[in-house]
DNA sequence: ATAATGACTCGTATAGCGTACGAGTCAATC
DNA sequence: GATTGACTCGTACGCTATACGAGTCATTAT
């Protein structure tokens, strides 16, 4: 009988030096990350409701029920595929010379757009385990937070505020994205009771990055001690 | 043939006056008011996943088809049960006496409650429609906030940055009260290269509410002018 | 040389899903 | 008495994830 481990990955790595024959033609033989980077396109072409088992195998040129000999179930695609998309190099090497400020946005500003740039991403990742990259992330946040001044006592407080802002900044980018139709029809409606939000256009407001950026400064500037906060 | 409007509601609403006999025993007749209030019933009891149209008419004791007479489709039986829930009826008799920042406080923790309180409804209400309950909501927020003093060039940013800690603070706390348990587990793992996030174990503060707060408090003093802010 | 093992593929089958279609029931109206 | 429209629901279709078990093939053991 076959083995079908449990854990993660790691079935197939282990036959090491010898690879299988290159496969002249056809399709280039069925591995994890094939599946993953297959599952990522689909994913990106389709959205979430589009990444079906069948049409992955179908991509992959390959019989539905071989993909599960790599891969525990669905739900482990989804992870495996949200994790490769989320990774960070950072610019380690200028880090350090950098006003921790600019250090802070810069990170999240990669964050959010490593997002968008998979919006199915967004909408997984709200409701999956926390992978090794988006561990290192919030990793990095705290040391520079840490080394901005921030107390360890205000630290979970600090992370978090920031986590919640980029999330709720990120889906609420992506979904207003999708329904956007709906949402320029809904806005100018007059004689609705609403006329604050209609004086501002607040539906109607599309800069969203520069939204990002001063709430994030906002936001900072409530979080970190008010020293520190000189040239811009 | 039948008449089968596409709108949103109302098809036997006008049937005014003469109520169908009240049928003594058994189940009291399809209405979209029960399909809306057991479909929330449903959600409530077993998730997102766990309402299908077929578990929906069990429980109402009627045929799955008879459903679609009342309702379009299912995303609608969505949009209905959402916009049941999140409705707010304030406090509007004793607001004006109160302090702007705590009524802002006040109305998001009540809207934060009743996302809690339906989970379900956080991960619909991020790509779904504003309804006009919502509207409402972010109408008392830009009123309250232009009263405290917000120009109207920052209202704009101010409400957003306001709904996205909402939404990410929600989400967040749903989505890990979820996987729990896996988050307890992955976080006091030594050896690991997180330092920061272990030292103030992170994954494991569970004072939500508490960090809710005073992410909330820090981010409405970057938000709003440093007036204002004598007495807390 | 033969046998055995393990890695891997995939056809078939099951149970569940949303919903289109059309036939049926029943009260109110003409 | 016939017609209409509101409403219910059984059946069927095409889709889904995946359990099960049989089959292929290269490597290793004997």
């Amino acid at each position: 009988m076959a083995a079908k481990r449990s854990g993660a990955q790691g079935k197939r790595s282990q036959r090491m030096g010898v690879e299988p024959p290159p496969q002249p033609n056809s399709e280039p033989a069925l591995s994890l990350d094939r599946i993953v980077l297959t599952a990522v396109e689909l994913l990106d072409a389709q959205g979430v409701d589009g990444l079906t088992m069948r049409r992955l195998a179908d991509r992959l040129g390959s019989g539905v029920m071989s993909l599960y000999w790599h891969v525990d179930n669905k739900e482990s695609v989804f992870d495996l595929a949200l994790d490769s998309v989320l990774g960070y190099r950072g610019s380690p090497q200028i880090v350090g010379a950098q006003d921790w400020r600019t250090e802070i946005i810069d990170m999240l500003e990669d964050w959010r757009a490593s997002m968008l740039r998979h919006p199915w991403s967004v909408s997984l990742l709200s409701s999956r385990a926390l992978g090794p990259n988006i561990l290192s992330r919030l990793e990095l946040l705290g040391k520079t937070l840490s080394r901005a001044g921030v107390a360890d006592a205000d630290l979970n407080v600090a992370i978090w505020s920031l986590w919640n802002y980029l999330m709720g900044a990120t889906i609420t980018r992506t979904s207003f994205d999708l329904s956007g139709g709906d949402r320029a029809a809904s806005q100018p409606r007059a004689g609705e009771p609403y006329p604050t939000i209609e004086r501002s256009r607040l539906l109607c407001d599309d800069d969203w990055i520069g939204i990002f950026r001063k709430g994030l400064d906002a936001l900072l500037v409530g979080l970190a001690p008010s020293q520190n906060r000189s040239l811009k």
